[in-house]
DNA sequence: AGATTATTACACCGATCGATGTAGACATTA
DNA sequence: TAATGTCTACATCGATCGGTGTAATAATCT
């Protein structure tokens, strides 16, 4: 399944060229962000470049692949950390959601950036990259976050026909949010506020 | 405010102007979207496209500012046809969802793609332009929902203390799904599911 | 009809960009 | 030392694109 590459060169030079690329890619976008800029942000000769990646396109997938696992490995690790025991659920739920959310504003914001490119220039990507994105991506996230609630379920707190189902709404609820009005920066009050309702309307069809 | 244009050209070509480069706006987004492709959509020659506009840029001002009014009026369209007089206020906001997302495949899809390409260049885009979108665009739509809301809650169905700000939480609730993500096409019934979840958690806060 | 304006097809310029070639500098390894 | 592989700077090619000039044609107006 997990195409072995050959990670040709210096691998702190192929490291700069994916961060770089990450940053120029979520600033301007795949078309905008021209090789030659990459490798003056990366530090590096343009030239070099074509030495780890036959392409813009392989690089521009690269950089997809890597900022999706590392965000989603941070997003499953906030659910470990919230909840592995549940002592309030709501509570932890919005706590949950919170940390989710603060990542929109950490060190992993060109992440998000950069899915918001891809989302505009969905119709040009390839459909297998895209599935491949989707579930080394939100679909790992979403399924640990399901495997989490059928957990609480057990122990009564929720009634679960189908976790997945309830963890794409969770996620939906939480994050709805700020992925849709980027001209409105949401102060943190009215963050946690969003949270709580989104929170609710789960509990709310979910509880019992 | 609003700057007089003097709209030079045959007012016909200029609406297949218009209308064409919506079209490869949306799909190709700003920059891949070529000038002569553009012409080709519209079955116009490329030199009086800037008969009718200076620039590319102004093009696409254009553009965004004229369907962006033509969704906005459909929307208000919607909102008056099913909270002009309430008499089931859950099923009306549902019904009233669901009208706001069919929006989504019909005619008018093109716009959210728009859209979708606008907040992907959000960095590149002059706020000046963004900020006049946001107000002739969602700013009225939410507006015109915030007066009907305000009617209901005078009639003792609703308790609201910022009428607009709960105008701004019920759009993010109904339509918050498919707008995020775009890989898995919900059917009538899910998207039913989804904006009754939505409705309710508005409902939850302000009811009373 | 005559005058004016809009539209068209075509050629052209300058700039950008992806990609490749080349040759030398540098480091590592045998 | 010799060999191998990487990195860098520079030069170049072909293609695309935004924008302009021009001259002929078509449509509109008075």
């Amino acid at each position: 399944m997990t195409d072995k590459k050959k990670p040709s060169g210096q691998p702190d030079k192929r490291r700069a060229i994916v961060h770089g690329a990450l940053q120029l890619f979520a600033r301007d976008g795949y078309t905008r962000a021209s090789l030659d800029a990459i490798a003056a942000e990366a530090g590096v000769s343009n030239r070099t470049i074509y030495n780890h990646f036959t392409d813009k396109a392989e690089l521009f997938q690269t950089v997809i692949q890597d900022s999706t696992r590392r965000v989603a490995d941070t997003m499953i690790d906030i659910i470990d950390r919230h909840l592995a025991k549940v002592v309030d659920l709501e509570n932890d739920l919005v706590e949950l959601g919170l940390a989710w959310l603060r990542l929109l504003t950490s060190d992993l914001a060109p992440h998000f950036a950069l899915i918001r490119q891809i989302n505009a220039e969905i119709e040009y990507i390839p459909p297998t990259a895209l599935k491949v994105w989707q579930e080394t991506g939100p679909g790992r996230v979403r399924q640990e976050l399901a495997d989490r609630l059928r957990q609480i379920a057990g122990g009564g707190q929720l009634t679960l026909a189908d976790p997945l189902r309830a963890a794409g709404h969770l996620m939906l609820l939480i994050s709805a949010d700020n992925l849709t009005d980027r001209t409105a920066l949401h102060d943190e009050t009215e963050l946690a506020a969003m949270v709580s309702a989104g929170v609710r309307a789960f509990l709310y069809g979910y509880k019992r």
